[in-house]
DNA sequence: CAGTATTTTTTCGAGGCCCGAAAAAAGTCT
DNA sequence: AGACTTTTTTCGGGCCTCGAAAAAATACTG
């Protein structure tokens, strides 16, 4: 049963608007945020000159930009970068990127390391995160303000509570407690958020326009992953981080997967696979993960040139994410979709295939109307959204809150 | 974005909870409400003291079955039956069926009817159902308040606002506007649903200790349909009502489903294929309409008696309803299911072939945690949640707004 | 260049709503 | 009959939002 609304969950909530409404905005005045959030032009006074005086929103000249009309100037509020900063970090294979982002997004520090995740103890693995963390944050400023959320990116699933990576391709070992472990070591809250989940909030950010309420992300890579938003929301599963798209089933009892099942569509699609059926080695033979990036740009080459071996595995590629997204369409009603990562750079290969499989199902009855967006580059979207995911965060646990939790949190780094 | 809280909506969110209490709980005392809810007893106090005194609520002597205690006696708070009526209407293949419904659920008054709906032009269709409101509305006491709400559940696809059947397998027309017709001619705001939604709302009303946030309805029959339960949100699509199950892809060009398209899970599990496969017809041989529920069990009874065509006939249909859900269940993570219908009468047959494919999936991990529930009536399983959605809008859209708002909803039939 | 028009922002009083504490109510127990 | 216990109501205080009006800041205009 959801719970009463006290009253002064009132002001809270509001406040809570009114933060978001200049994050997402830019620059907008009164007035806008007024109109935007459909509460009076009173409250918004109050509660923004509220803010401004805790020091998380300033007035700026807006001038410039606004074709100087007649009336009294709109003066623009926009967020105070210095009001807080937060720390992103993405772990992927044999990569670990973090950095420190201020109160506006943009990043104030950043550091990227390679090792062997795939070989490392559990106990390695969690020392190198901390490691790297506190590396990023002996080097803020002194008397900056310490960071207040870290949220951890990770290849896999991570239980629903965002607290647990319960199993990722990137190790062996399963069950890694890493915000339990961040908080008891570096005391800032931390959650650990699938990677894929982090781009479909990036999107959201990047183009609003085209990413809003139904959309859909596919990383396309050595695995198969996928963010997904409905209604606005991003959508997880009920116990993990849910939205395994690469490992809904394609064909029943067929190629063998990495995660040692049959026939789900990563087992045709991903990296591994479309390089197993390039070089025509069994459906049955186990996955090999040493394929690399340049290894795959070699191929999708290969099948660019002409018929072969290598252009049919980017059609079975094609053909299994396609019958996979009419499957997910079924359910979920047709939506654009971002694919992203290594695969999205050979997606010319894919496309007809994916075309002519989501046309044979229900789901993709009007596949004509469905667009595709493109997007290579995964990590820059996943380290994106994580900061957006850390400071929505930070707005609406800590800053909305009301002044007695910002003041807590306002605790000087070392 | 969303809007913000402006000061009256929160005594009219506050009366929601306090009649959705009341309606969850049976009796409770103002006591108990104000600890389900987290409101202060002050605030439980007005607000049940102004739905007493608008007609919503009751007190009863709760007595008899609180054993007596020390102290001030409870009492308890109870809906009044009389404060309004709500009209439901299930339309499935050659049967229309519709009750008039009170404020406590109880049906008022009810009638069904068998007629062709294969054959019959959309007006025909249509009249058919007005005139069975119309009737059933003639017959209520005169003086009575006229119905609220008509909630109509159909099989087959509607618009996600509800308002429009855009398919259905029950007649050759598509894109039927019942909610604006029924509007039109009874003046009564109404919505068309989905049957398995209303089945899954249902389910929650019936045992909401079993179906709480996270479960699934299937439909077994003609064809399959799916309610599914998310978080403690119906989830639907973001375009119609979602959730099509049986339009999953369970393999890539197989058998020939009722949809036109090929390998859909329908086309393994619904009963036509069942029975298709049973006689041992080819995969491509269009589906058959008239295949009975006697037919269907006396095909079980001939797959319970031993091995043959038709023990292999469900032993298909398990499996592809086995991988249709074990790749729900990658999306979604496991949720115990409720298999209804005809279907669910042969469970024993399917069970099995379910649970070996769902094992062999990656959402199906812990396949023997799983829990299976079957109840082969589905009528009054739909009927119910239409019930509980019309007396739920009823709560929150009229009841909840204020006196104004309850006011203008009394009208007395003619 | 002073006055007017226009738009944005702030101020102020009114009305609601919720909460905590205290009081009242309605029984049981001794 | 009085003490005790639990439920329910009453009352005053504190917030919050709103609408209207005032103030502020600038462009237009003759």
């Amino acid at each position: 049963m959801s719970a009463g609304i006290r009253h002064d969950d009132l002001r809270r909530r509001n406040r809570a608007l009114v933060i978001a409404a200049v994050r997402r905005s830019g620059l907008p005045s009164r007035t806008e945020i007024a109109s935007t959030t459909g509460l009076s032009h009173s409250t918004i006074s109050a509660i923004s000159s509220d803010l401004i005086a805790e020091g998380m929103l300033a007035e700026t000249k807006a001038g410039e930009h606004a074709t100087a009309r007649r009336g009294r100037p709109q003066v623009a509020l926009t967020l105070n970068p210095k009001a807080a900063t937060v720390i992103v970090a993405v772990l992927s294979l044999n990569c670990l990127s973090a950095a420190i982002i201020d109160y506006c997004g943009e990043p104030v520090a950043e550091e990227q390391r390679a090792f062997s995740t795939a070989t490392m103890s559990k106990h390695e693995l969690v020392l190198e995160c901390i490691a790297m963390l506190r590396r990023l944050m002996a080097g803020m400023s002194p008397g900056a303000p310490k960071p207040l959320r870290i949220v951890l990116a990770v290849q896999g699933i991570s239980d629903a509570a965002a607290r647990v990576m319960l199993w990722s391709p990137i190790t062996p070992h399963r069950d890694i407690a890493f915000a339990d472990v961040l908080e008891g070591e570096l005391a800032i809250p931390t959650t650990v958020e699938n990677d894929c989940n982090m781009m479909a909030i990036a999107l959201r950010w990047r183009d609003p326009a085209r990413y809003r309420d139904n959309f859909i992300a596919i990383l396309l890579s050595h695995g198969i992953g996928m963010g997904l938003v409905i209604k606005g929301e991003l959508f997880t599963g009920t116990q993990s981080s849910g939205g395994e798209f690469g490992h809904m089933i394609h064909r029943p009892g067929g190629a063998l997967c990495r995660c040692g099942r049959r026939g789900c569509v990563e087992a045709y699609a991903g990296d591994y696979a479309i390089w197993r059926n390039a070089h025509l080695k069994n459906e049955d033979s186990p996955p090999e993960d040493a394929v690399t990036n340049t290894d795959m740009q070699a191929l999708a080459e290969r099948a660019r040139a002409g018929e072969g071996p290598e252009r049919e595995a980017y059609r079975k590629a094609g053909t299994a994410i396609g019958y996979g997204v009419g499957s997910l369409f079924a359910l979920i009603d047709p939506a654009p979709i971002a694919f992203v990562g290594g695969g999205a750079a050979a997606f010319d290969l894919l496309e007809p295939s994916i075309r002519t499989a989501l046309a044979r199902t229900a789901g993709g009855q009007h596949s004509d109307a469905i667009s595709f967006d493109t997007i290579p580059a995964e990590l820059p979207l996943i380290r994106q959204g994580c900061a957006m995911r850390a400071l929505v965060f930070v707005d609406q646990e800590i800053f909305a809150a009301g002044p007695q939790a910002v003041q807590e949190s306002r605790i000087a780094v070392a």
